[in-house]
DNA sequence: TGACCTTGCAGAAACGTACCTGTCAACGGG
DNA sequence: CCCGTTGACAGGTACGTTTCTGCAAGGTCA
């Protein structure tokens, strides 16, 4: 028998299409298509129409089909590092947890959704999924996976400055080294003598570049650099570092701490040896997270400005899929925040009166 | 001019096809995706041949085509509850990075990707998304998304038992009234007199069981109910509501926090009042965060075990998607862990000798 | 009355894959 | 010699859209 013969029946896999709409409506499939989706040159009778019986009919468009017709499929991924077989470490959860909120909301409010895809995924799900495009967080010098979309011409853009030559289509990051010199001048200031960094054994730009930065610091003031280094993604060494760096010989009177937990490592370490903060031992360290607002004493944090971070990444990635010419750069530069608590204030207030309020504060 | 005269050319649209790779191999289309999805019967030497040409052409099957024409996608919705414009809030981070890092990985090892999507998402974007199943986290009560996609035919598991008739596939959940009772009891055991509660005013199931599970307890003892109840979704409320909870004629001996920020809240305002921890008050809260366990004094925390929630959900998400006939229920309950440290430790000791170490240390 | 445009819609060709249905050769048994 | 079987492939259709290209009917203008 001819196929002319056997027409489709109405729902036949269950689903309503937009054929049984187009039917339904006494209309062509392009009349429902045009009318749904605004275009074409239809009286608003017709639209209305055919969106009345699309809605009675429960019709939902295919996604699939949409994407295979269009080849855009309003997907972007969101690549996350991995150590040993989860995705994302401890370490970063306030930081990936904050910027992952803001980018799901800009991605969002563009029309598009966010696919979690850690770099160290198996292959068929990479190709499983049809991306516009990925934000990839901290990509490593020769990340495979990043080489590969790109080769496969999708835009990338990363969080942090790709390492080596690695062709993202644009970038987000903070000025880390302005950062850490911040740092180290405000605790200078507040009268620290030796400072101390505990930072991490893992190579990745944001380590690299901070530990870099406090090491030419140390030259130019003169002071030998006394820091520890430990597997970030560890969290019990976070603890050990800690008490190593307050045991040595040559103790630093103030310390900064690279990683989230640093802050309430170094506090309890300093507890341990009868070290009163910010008397003995004044405190910063990297962190997102609000519990060092209410901890005893406050501790002084820097923000890495998350939520900034997530929404600028998203924005270049969807210009760059929308072939939107951008006017702004594609490697921007957000500023970093200190946030100033008790942890590091002055040691030897020059007067009891209360000093005029710094613009850091509030 | 005829179709048949107008062939189509090798990888006219840049990204080489299946036809592309038929002609180059020289055999059929059938044939290549036989031989790269290993089905059919065909010699190795083909299936090799086929692999290594799809290879040197760069081949990648377009998952939009596949998808359209198998019906699966490979993607699963993790929709997270909204306050506001921002996806998930502030008070779960903890709790949710740890599941959703827990689902990823689940996911991911059986070959699916997350994708998250947000509650109150435009309705454009739920639907530009081809989804296989949807996890749920904390449903509310007539939450028309779920109800969509059960409509749609999807399956749908969610975190959470669902309120009211909510027709999800399965769900999982902690004994939130079990859990709240053996803290009770535990804060009792220490030596409590009254116990106090933080809670929160949204009706959400996990808040709701809670605080009934409370109110029965204080029943039963013959206590009078002291607590205090905000929104949980604003961080500052909850110092505000910790601090007015101390500040009661009735001041608790001892309180329960039931969200992640309230330890520290709650430290923060006995220190206000000169009240020492535990001496004068036992404190313990619901928290997956480890910050608890170096705040002075470390602080005993109920654990939800989301890692474990995450990776069943997923699990029982992706049975149903594949037609598995689960030997696993379809309502499972999670047990919590009571992680006890000096926050609720015994008020009088019976000896001042050290006590024999309890199991659940170290 | 043509020539020409505009309006309102229909037909049909892709998009790239998976899979059902042949087809053809070789082979073996009766 | 015939028939059934099996291995190794090719053809072609369907998945559900979007969109390009028609194509009549009606209006306008010379």
């Amino acid at each position: 028998m001819s196929r002319a013969e056997t027409p489709r029946r109405g729902s036949r896999s269950g689903r309503a299409g937009i054929r049984d709409v187009a039917a339904a409506a006494g209309v062509s499939i392009t009349t429902v298509s045009d009318a749904l989706n605004g275009k074409g040159r239809l009286p608003d009778a017709t639209r209305r129409h055919v969106r009345e019986v699309a809605d009675r009919l429960g019709y939902r468009p295919s996604a699939a089909a949409r994407t295979l017709r269009t080849g855009k499929s309003g997907l972007i991924g969101l690549t996350v590092t991995t150590y040993g077989d989860e995705p994302f470490t401890f370490t970063e959860f306030a930081y990936f947890a904050e910027m992952a909120r803001a980018a799901t909301s800009a991605a969002l409010a563009r029309g598009y959704a966010l696919v979690i895809l850690p770099a160290t995924s198996r292959h068929d799900v990479w190709s499983n999924v049809a991306l516009d495009g990925t934000v990839v967080i901290d990509p490593s010098d020769q990340d495979p996976v990043v080489s590969e979309l790109v080769r496969q011409g999708l835009p990338v853009v990363s969080d942090g400055r790709p390492a080596g030559a690695l062709p993202v289509t644009a970038w987000v990051d903070n000025d880390h080294e302005a950062a850490v010199l911040g740092i180290l001048d405000h605790l200078a200031d507040a009268g620290a003598r030796r400072i101390g960094l505990l930072t991490g054994t893992t190579t990745d730009t944001y380590t690299h570049l901070s530990t870099t930065a406090y090491l030419r610091w140390c030259e130019r003031v003169g002071q030998d650099p006394v820091y520890e280094a430990y597997p970030a993604h560890d969290p019990c060494a976070g603890a050990v570092a800690a008490d190593r760096l307050l045991a040595r010989p040559d103790r630093p009177d103030a310390v900064y701490g690279l990683f989230d937990p640093n802050g309430t490592d170094l506090l309890a370490a300093a507890r341990r040896y009868g070290l009163r903060v910010p008397d003995d031992l004044l405190l910063v360290c990297c962190s997102e997270s609000a519990v060092y607002a209410t901890t005893e004493p406050p501790i002084t944090t820097l923000s890495l400005k998350p939520r900034r971070i997530g929404t600028a990444v998203v924005q270049l990635l969807i210009d760059a899929i929308e072939g939107v010419e951008s006017d702004q750069p594609v490697e921007q530069v957000i500023p970093t925040e200190l946030i100033v608590r008790t942890s590091s204030e002055r040691r030897s207030p020059r007067t009891t009166v209360s000093p005029p309020r710094s613009p850091e504060e509030g």
